[in-house]
DNA sequence: ATCCAGGATGTAT
DNA sequence: ATACATCATGGA
């Protein structure tokens, strides 16, 4: 086992490991107590979280401004990029226009950062999302590594890492209705058949310019404009995406009537210009976190 | 019991 | 392009 820690705690902005990976953004992670959503701040808010991605489990805690870590190898440059700590938050604050909302819910997670997951996975869980509590949509993921994924053995323990495209092709609509993904079991099919046949990859999506991004997602199946903002901003790095959820649509009736504009692409240019443009994905993250919690 | 949860799809207009 | 019913499941 290789161990190390980063300093976090004079990053520009800041870092908060909890509320990064416990904000319905990423269902990357999970608690290694097994508390995910049921308790807040336990140990101080220093408890162990554990991602396994590439056959490679990193297990991160953060205490007295270090994110401390354990892995099966040097796991510096993946925590770097899975939590996207080379973003200058200081710089996305500035670049955020004055916005009472936003700046209550920077407030309130500071050093919240948005994660930089892997496609795949990001796209199943955000296709499960539809219609679905946060909770319940960790349950499924924690039930589709299970049951599909690969085993990994570290530091004693045995840890499953989330199926590849391939691994959910080969399953059939009943083995996922089992596992409760209800009528969203053929959409995470047919999704994980196009990517194992090449017929569609996330290279055809990413470098796209945003909006021509945000309509090729929608060549899976289960993937609205929705789901594609929110694949764009968690996994893809766009972070101008602002995904109108249930949430969001409430804070623009709320707070910003004028965003409304009937359509969801209309919409989503007016909400993201209030947002700031290029960043805007960092402000609808933290004001979700804000308005759920 | 009825309503709702990080919506998408198929169909009719 | 937009309006509508329909789609599972579990918790409040």
């Amino acid at each position: 086992m290789e161990t190390g820690s980063i300093p976090v705690e004079d990053l520009p902005g800041g870092f908060d490991l909890q509320s990064t990976v416990e904000s319905g953004q990423s269902y990357l992670w999970r608690r290694e107590d097994g508390r995910m959503y049921e308790t807040t701040h336990a140990y101080g808010g220093s408890a162990w979280y554990y991602a396994v991605t590439d056959c490679e489990v990193v297990r991160a805690r953060q205490r007295d401004g270090l994110l401390e870590w354990e892995s099966t190898t040097d796991a510096e440059s993946l925590l770097v990029s899975l939590l996207r700590l080379d973003d200058d938050l200081d710089a996305i604050l500035d670049a955020t226009p004055e916005d009472s909302l936003v700046e209550t819910a920077y407030d309130e997670y500071r050093g919240m950062r948005i994660v930089r997951d892997p496609f795949f996975p990001c796209l199943v869980s955000f296709i499960c999302s539809a219609q679905m509590r946060v909770r319940r949509i960790y349950d499924m993921q924690t039930a589709l590594a299970r049951r599909f994924g690969e085993s990994v053995e570290f530091d004693g323990k045995t840890y499953h890492e989330f199926p590849t495209p391939t691994q959910l092709a080969a399953a059939d609509e009943s083995d996922l209705r089992a596992l409760k993904l209800g009528y969203r079991a053929p959409y995470v099919r047919k999704s994980a058949e196009l990517l194992a046949s090449g017929e569609v990859t996330a290279e055809d999506v990413r470098g796209l310019p945003y909006e021509d991004a945000r309509d090729a997602m929608q060549a899976f199946v289960g993937v609205g404009d929705k789901v594609a903002d929110c694949v764009l901003l968690f996994a893809l790095g766009y972070l101008e995406a602002v995904p109108l959820d249930t949430w969001i649509q409430s804070a623009i009736e709320e707070h910003y009537p004028h965003c409304d504009r009937g359509s969801y692409r209309d919409t989503s240019r007016a909400i993201r210009e209030q947002f700031g443009g290029e960043y805007a994905g960092y402000a609808q993250t933290y004001v979700f976190h804000y308005l759920r919690s």
